[in-house]
DNA sequence: TTCACAATGTGAAATTAATAACAAAAAAGC
DNA sequence: GCTTTTTTGTTATTAATTTCACATTGTGAA
């Protein structure tokens, strides 16, 4: 398998959780136009993905729902799991931290930081809480590799900076602030104002026909 | 001007934050490459989006700042302004809720939603919270459009059938759960976990090298 | 058996998005 | 005043992504 396209990358993580879904209720096979509904895309893009990935199902009968799981497993997934922080345990921080407890992942949230003395020290969900100043040697020693910054805007720069200088691979950036990394960090961006201002966009647009 | 892509949308958004915070600072004008440095894309994107909403620059000058607000103000915004619900006022409802207040923008969060009685009634950063069965009631009083999701995924459909009951939109769904809308409600969908997967993939990707 | 159906898998076409290339013109330097 | 530089605006090109169209084939029914 050469490059998978970005979006490929995406679907498959979103097939994944919907066929877990799936598993669960003892389900053993799924259509492409089933998944495709679940996720409100053509039946032909699911099986072009699935084609992407070498993946081939039974002729009528679908995919097989547990087979499908991990080999998207072996493809998005690192083999020894990987380490997460989050950076700003505000509101976003928690909820992350919230969304992530109790599902089975190779990812795993193993830190946060702050530089509110009153949080430092406390364990949220079962991570622990560092300061900003012990990033380096906290990152270093619980091997994370993936940074979720959910600090205010203004400390954005500052806070990519150290993660940076510790050594981190990946950052998701969800302040709305854009940062600059080194290219050999892998760096994603998200921008609620800019999906919220898309969303009102669109509505408009349709008010307006 | 016939369609913009969604893409540009989303950009022509971002460059206007990044304008705002110009403005504030004083700066009349800024080139093409320099809101493309912000935002890490490049001078073409930035004048290409900036064709395709018809405005023109003076040469060698760059944009005046001031007056591609105002124009990118009259391409995404809606004239009178659009009201926002949040839906599950939970971590990430309150993320967002901080993110708004301040920020004088056209969008205008003017109500939340909650189960929780012991949020009901409660206001936070001046956001009142109602109960969900006072719903319909309530969009249609404060005539909101857009419903922001983050209520738990397993009470996301239902919640979707009630905001499409109640009129809405357009909505934006923050849970891990696809859900369902009528075609004349505009649908965003954005998933945290897949994004960090992404993150996580990348990284493993270039590890591999 | 044979037919019709329902599904997958995939090359080709279409669409969408990004980049390259370059003409034009204003400003600055000489 | 002429030349060089810088920056915009736009056409053309390339790349990425999605959709179409259809061949293929296992399954069930007549």
């Amino acid at each position: 398998m050469k490059h998978l396209p970005h979006k490929t990358i995406e679907r498959l993580s979103q097939y994944r959780r919907a066929l877990l879904i799936c598993l669960e209720k003892g389900q053993t096979h799924i259509y492409s136009h089933e998944i495709a509904t679940i996720q409100h895309i053509t039946a032909v893009q699911v099986r072009r993905d699935l084609m992407l990935i070498g993946y081939t199902g039974t002729l009528r009968k679908g995919y097989n729902v547990k087979e499908l799981i991990e080999l998207i497993g072996e493809i998005i997934d690192s083999s020894e799991g990987i380490n997460v922080a989050i950076i700003g345990m505000g509101n976003l921080g928690r909820a992350l931290i919230n969304y992530f407890t109790g599902k089975r992942s190779h990812l795993k949230i193993v830190a946060s930081f702050d530089i509110n003395p009153d949080k430092i020290g406390n364990t949220m969900s079962g991570v622990p809480c560092f300061g900003t100043d012990e990033m380096s040697k906290v990152i270093a020693e619980k091997d994370i590799k993936v940074g979720i910054m959910t600090v205010p805007a203004e400390f954005a720069s500052q806070t990519t900076d150290l993660l940076v200088k510790a050594g981190i691979r990946g950052i998701l950036n969800y302040t709305p602030k854009p940062v600059n990394v080194p290219k050999n960090v892998y760096l994603e961006e998200y921008d609620m104002i800019t999906s919220l201002e898309k969303v009102a966009f669109y509505v408009k647009l349709q008010e307006m026909e």
